[in-house]
DNA sequence: GTGAAAGCGCTAACAG
DNA sequence: CTGTTAGCGCTTTCAC
């Protein structure tokens, strides 16, 4: 019997994990029946089929997902980029993009993009050219991944806004969260408060974030002035600090946070300036976290269906890499005001 | 010239990415050499390396991590199982581990465990038999995750509990939350409380957890009342809705968390019932999360190194996959009681 | 139905 | 220093 270089493992087991070829040989067929038995694709004998799969339990067999992929067989894997997992938005989209495509029977890695991160450093992630990729493109960090990843990848990304109409790219999903800045500001303003200040999240690009689009469309539709947004990072503290003066000024009624922990910053802040809230201040946050409900006082914030956002980008990728057998792409839900204690009516001496 | 089986490749470029035979032939020399040259182990030739080096930065080529490891080559990557990484305390380790396999050269993929996940899905997630792994098992689905594990793999974990000696598995990391969680009640019985209750968040095993265990340990040493123990979630939502009764009775004056979230949960309840925090009410979180300085009353808790023990995490396993070169595992900081503005004196009318 | 062959892209062990 | 060979474990062809 002449043993040829394909036919490799056939001696004595050694100490490394149960191969295709191990198995095998115990069932007495060919490595290639039990492929198919794994694979369940081609058609196999019953009795084979069965006493492959016998062996298979006995052998406490799995097969090696690198030699699969190696070997060019179906993948179903995704990889998310994304920079900051303990942000509510971001983990919720993350969540809703797990679920779908665990869904869908994909398995699914993270990769957290670190603020320096460069192009090298992306495309270092990728286990293989080609491989599957979903993107929570928030932040500049994630926008800038997304624009780094070599053209063959097959991407969808969660993208904080609508992509310019010229370079409309089809693979990305985003929250209308422009339309609802602006209804948060028109609602402040039909409290009586003369205008609205805008405390905003650090933006994604060089252009004017949504939000703070929203925040300025209401305000000038209702001929108020535009006071200047003040800029703060993602956390409570962030938004403590940018408003210590602001919020000393009596003739500040409505500010309009980027995110539900400015808010709470915003909150803190204005009882240290003796302020009352809603008495002498409004404040309204975004994303509708889960604390905002619970806080002193509730927090009236806009509802981000991130968890959608997330479903829906999955989706969006199924679709682009299976574009016959992945079902339709889902909605998600529009970004809505849930009114709480933390704002009302502007105070009696204003103006 | 004869083309043997191990020189595939030869032909035209077709869509695929450039491999390392591509590079080899254009810049004329032979696989192997690429391989040397990319790796910079063995000793390659200033001339040849540089040739090779330029070719690779022209044909864009990138190596395949598959075949890599595949091929048995070095691996450095990590995957970290977790079931939750909105969770203050699960993301917080998260990034200890992420930047700590990040700055040792190790890529990190982050594996996310359903409630329901079971032995077969966890075995499932390894792309090869021997990846090394971390787990974060702070709850039901990270235990058993952890145990669930083919013996095979090189694993560390956080764990919420010290291993029984007997079963001392000297790959696991944790916090003395036992001795934290004893402070924190001591100081409130300090304050003269005449008992301090405890709302629990889920275990991570059968027997008592740690935190509980030592709010146990503080009050039978000062000889107090132990009253049974409250079971909340995680959420704000959970602790609120955990607590609705027992905040009613003004015998209650002051009760210890699981965690910052419940608190928050728990001191909206408090409100509701008309008790004031801390005049009438003392509540005690866990972990320091980031908005726990800025609620209102701002959060007295206990501070955990949660980012310190992921990086011991990574650590450890860094010496388990090679005890020569990886550094020393660092320590991680003391739990450590930071005193706010949501516990104070026990009400006079007390008793 | 089943088996044998060839190769995915790479590293490791040998040659020279 | 460099090239050749033999695999890693699997999925494709293609034969029978």
């Amino acid at each position: 019997m002449e043993v040829t270089g394909h036919m490799p493992n056939q001696d004595a087991p050694r100490s490394r994990s149960a191969s295709i070829w191990d198995v095998a040989r115990v069932a007495g067929v060919s490595q290639q029946t039990v492929s198919r038995v794994i694979n369940g694709k081609a058609r196999v004998s019953e009795e084979t089929r069965v006493k492959v799969l016998q062996v298979i339990e006995e052998m406490g067999y799995r097969p090696n997902k690198l030699a699969r992929a190696l070997a060019g067989g179906p993948v179903r894997s995704v990889t998310v980029l994304t920079s900051d997992t303990s942000l509510y938005g971001a983990a919720a989209t993350l969540r809703g993009m797990e679920e779908a495509a665990r869904t869908a029977g994909f398995s699914v890695g993270i990769s957290v993009l670190e603020p320096g991160s460069g192009q090298r450093d992306v495309a270092e992630r990728l286990n293989r050219p080609g491989e599957a990729v979903m993107v929570i493109a928030f932040d500049a960090a994630g926008v800038r991944a997304l624009g780094a990843l070599p053209p063959d990848v097959p991407v969808a990304a969660a993208v904080e806004r609508r992509p310019d109409i010229e370079t409309k790219n089809p693979w990305q999903v985003w929250l209308d969260d422009r339309a609802a800045a602006a209804h948060a500001t028109r609602y402040l303003l039909s409290l009586g408060h003369p205008t609205v200040h805008y405390l905003a999240i650090p933006s994604s690009t060089s252009e004017l974030p949504q939000r703070t689009q929203g925040w300025m469309d209401a305000l000038r539709a209702a001929e108020r002035p535009v006071p200047e947004p003040l800029h703060g990072g993602w956390s409570p503290r962030s938004g403590y600090l940018a408003v210590r003066d602001l919020v000393a000024d009596p003739s500040v009624t409505a500010i309009l946070c980027g995110n539900d922990d400015l808010a709470l910053g915003v909150m803190r802040a204005a009882r240290e300036a003796g302020r009352d809230i809603p008495g002498d201040l409004s404040v309204v946050g975004f994303d509708d976290s889960p604390p905002a409900a619970y806080l002193n006082p509730s927090l009236t914030t806009v509802r981000l269906d991130f968890q959608g956002l997330g479903r829906a980008c999955f989706n969006l990728l199924h679709r682009r890499l299976d574009p016959h057998t992945a079902p339709a792409v889902p909605a998600w839900s529009e970004p809505e005001l849930i009114v709480r204690e933390s704002s009302g009516p502007a105070p009696r001496s204003t103006g």
